[in-house]
RNA sequence: GCGCGCUUAGCUCAGCUGGUUAGAGCACCUCGUUUACACCGAGGGGGUCGAGGGUUCGAAUCCUUCAGCGCGCACCA
């Protein structure tokens, strides 16, 4: 019986306790180095690259971290065994907005203050503390979860290099002519005191009250409005050319006073003008809403702005002004009663805008701002890409965003994303890109009297002013695939090697926000695309799909369930019966269900090495198989190509079941039980060893992406003498 | 209004270019402690693949209509 027992199993507790092991198998592959693609065996090798969406340094990883970092630490450990230059380069998100308003919040429960009582840099020091000590929290949680990627590159996207690369851009971009300063409507997030893009903006559905009434007895024509405090700001009445009802009036102007509000209002016909809207006559506020403010133009009206940054009315008698939107356009209705000039109050549900961050009410006003013009003509210097028809070299962002997805060039998996993708190309409009907050990159424009100066680094002679605004965070993490790399300097070896690089892999829910800008900034600036493939997941739901939140108390915290259940069960089942791009529900049942099978594999190789299969040559191959030797040699080949095969295609949950499915219910199942009676049989038992160690040491490999910590501790125990420092840098099966 | 997606076993979902009796995990039922594992093994029940129509030798898979659910964008005077 005696040889029965061997070392190893000594060293291999009944049932596997992750605990024991995932912080000394993380410390090895620390050690060893090959994290960075520098100290790979293989130097010759083809470069893989992806560059990590950043975390917001707002708080703590959650569960749809623990998704981001599984899918991607699979394609990186993979490509990594197949013997490519492999990169996956970490970082962190400033997130500008976030960050301000999560500290804002703090230091006004906390202390009481707001952030002008400490002054901008003493608050932004505040706001730095925090964002570096959520940043290391985030670090340790990548570890934790067994993120293969290369430190020694980690990024910030509000780090000195990066900040280098933004205002490169912008210089670049600002002489290009394609960022310009304008005085045009904007969103206006009044709670938050800052303009937001129109992708921030989150439409709530809340019950109104239409108004339909006329200005004064005298005009002709009654409009509606749900806002009728905005109307002191009215300049033109715009009806379809094809209503007869109004024919008569167009291009008459009247004179009239509206609340005490002296109004000079022109009646025109615009095509966008619904006839069957309310009284089919709009009332143009070309100061306070953006529709307008484009009719306003075709026109050529008058813009009158009436409510300011604080959302208060700045015209009128002592009635109106300084009064909240809400209150004045209580008076102006009470008014309007008293005037006989009402004639219908209906209630209606309203879309109002919102901002994403602070959930404050958008107040659309004209503002000047910075911008990035997508249809303004440009020259591509260097299209590497071959992003451009051929022979053509002029271009606007526009098109460029179209033609970078294409076969060939930029692949969205799943595909039936790049409908939505284009979709939001053809519909998009200027981007603003400056915000009135203190956290985040410095616009870097300088200004002295009616002169404006822009580069990279500041004027010398005195008297320049920096402008006070910072830029919106996605135009920073818009230049994340390369700003990481080297860039501006695009003779650096990292930008040279590793971009574009090879897959961003993100939630569909920012395939706007940011994909389509890196896809922007990154083919303007560079003239290549950021990446060949952009592979989308899903959103992660509980059991009962519902979104995971605090108030629901259904959150899944990753780093809780990684210790009760293992940090591979966690990762095996986030990514197990799940297809790429849609949602998925996940249930502590399913992680648990996967550390059932971490422990089957345990037992698997306690099993094997405990049958003194460590003394045996493996160098040579078994001869004169049994049946169940040559079917299970034969499964073992169908697994290793249908698993190759799903993972090239980003089928990582046909690839997670198809390794399952042959580890239990194909090897452990049926050749180890078979496998008991050939070991008793002296003519059989050293083939049988043979196939046994081999299959083992098959599955550990394709298993080590998607469960690194347990194939790893595992490997560490085999007798291979020739065996790799870790599993991590292996060969692939083939 | 425009667009996208989903509807398959009790639950959560797979099912890649149409091809043998439609799969997995969990749950359920029966039996079982044997060189690893009860976090286990052997066996089992359970689906007219949302509904109708069509293409095809053949459809969960392709086309079409409809219904329910979810999401995105726009409008919202």
């Amino acid at each position: 019986m005696d040889s029965y027992i061997s070392i190893s199993i000594i060293r291999m507790e009944k049932s596997y306790d992750s605990n024991l092991h995932e912080k000394d198998i993380y410390r090895l592959w620390e050690e060893s180095g090959f994290f960075n693609p520098d100290n790979l065996p293989n130097q010759s090798g083809v470069p893989y690259t992806i560059i990590m969406p950043p975390p917001n340094v707002t708080g703590v990883l959650h569960v749809g971290h623990a998704l981001f970092i599984t899918i991607q630490d699979i394609l990186i450990r993979f490509n990594r065994m197949q013997g490519k230059r492999t990169l996956w380069l970490p970082g962190t998100d400033h997130a500008a907005i976030a960050t301000q308003s999560k500290v804002e919040k703090i230091l006004d429960k906390e202390e009481g203050k707001r952030k002008q009582d400490l002054g901008r840099e003493a608050f932004l020091k505040r706001v730095h503390d925090f964002a570096q000590a959520s940043h290391d929290t985030i670090v340790n949680q990548l570890k934790f979860m067994g993120a293969s990627c290369d430190w020694s590159r980690e990024a910030y996207t509000l780090d000195e290099k990066r900040n280098v690369a933004v205002r490169t851009a912008f210089k670049r971009m600002y002489d290009m002519g394609l960022i310009y300063r304008g005085n045009r409507v904007i969103n206006w997030d009044v709670k938050g005191q800052t303009t937001i893009s129109d992708d921030e903006i989150v439409y709530v559905e809340r019950p109104a009250k239409m108004y339909t009434f006329r200005y004064s007895k005298d005009f002709p024509i009654a409009i509606s409005t749900t806002r009728p405090e905005t109307k002191v700001g009215d300049t033109a009445v715009a009806v379809h050319p094809e209503d007869k009802r109004y024919t008569q009036y167009v291009g008459k102007e009247y004179a009239l006073e509206f609340c005490g509000v002296p109004l000079t209002i022109k009646i025109i016909a615009d095509e966008s003008v619904e006839k069957e809207f309310g009284t089919g006559a709009l009332g143009v506020t070309p100061a306070h809403s953006t529709i307008d403010a484009e009719i306003a133009e075709r026109h050529k009206l008058p813009t009158k702005q009436v409510i300011d940054e604080r959302g208060r009315i700045i015209v009128g008698g002592e009635n109106i002004l300084n009064k909240k939107t809400t209150e004045a356009r209580e008076i102006i209705v009470e008014w309007l009663k008293q005037m006989g000039l009402l004639e219908k109050g209906e209630d209606i549900q309203q879309n109002v805008a919102t901002a994403e961050r602070t959930g404050g009410i958008i107040e659309p006003l004209p503002k000047l701002q910075w911008f990035i013009d997508v249809n303004k003509e440009f020259e591509l210097e260097k299209d590497k890409s071959g992003l451009l028809p051929f022979g053509t070299t002029t271009t606007n962002l526009k098109q460029l965003m179209d033609l970078a997805v294409k076969p060939g060039l930029i692949e969205i998996i799943p595909e039936h994303f790049s409908k939505t993708y284009f979709h939001w190309v053809h519909n998009l409009r200027d981007w603003c890109i400056s915000r009135q907050i203190w956290y985040g990159h410095r616009i870097p424009v300088w200004y002295k009297g009616d002169a404006l100066y822009c580069n990279v680094t500041p004027p010398q002679d005195e008297g320049w002013e920096q402008d006070p605004d910072t830029l919106d965070t996605w135009f920073s993490s818009g230049l994340w695939s390369f700003s990481t790399l080297g860039w501006p300097d695009e003779s650096a070896s990292d930008f040279l090697t590793y971009h574009p690089t090879d897959v961003l892999e993100t939630g569909h829910d920012i395939l706007f926000f940011w994909v389509a800008r890196m896809i922007l900034m990154t083919t303007c600036l560079t003239g290549q695309i950021p990446f060949k493939k952009v592979f989308l997941h899903g959103m992660v739901r509980d059991a009962n799909r519902q979104k995971m939140s605090k108030s629901k108390g259904n959150i899944i915290d990753p780093l809780e369930v990684g210790k009760t259940y293992g940090t591979d069960a966690l990762r095996f089942a986030l990514v197990f019966n799940t297809a790429p791009g849609t949602d998925m529900a996940l249930a502590e049942d399913k992680i648990k269900g996967m550390k059932h099978f971490a422990n089957k594999l345990w037992n698997i190789a306690r099993f094997i090495l405990s049958n003194n299969t460590n003394e045996i040559d493996i160098t040579t191959k078994p001869e004169s198989l049994t049946n169940e030797d040559s079917a299970i040699l034969q499964s073992l080949q169908e697994t290793i190509t249908s698993t190759t095969n799903h993972i090239e295609a980003f089928r990582l949950h046909e690839a997670a079941q198809s390794i399952y499915q042959f580890t239990w219910h194909t090897f452990a199942d049926i050749y180890i039980e078979a496998s008991k009676a050939q070991l008793q049989d002296e003519t059989q038992k050293e083939n049988t060893q043979k196939i046994l160690i081999y299959c083992l040491s098959t599955i550990l490999k394709l298993l080590h992406p998607f469960m690194p910590f347990i194939t790893e501790t595992i490997y560490q125990q085999l007798p291979f003498p020739s065996k790799q420092k870790t599993l991590m840098i292996e060969k692939w099966p083939l």
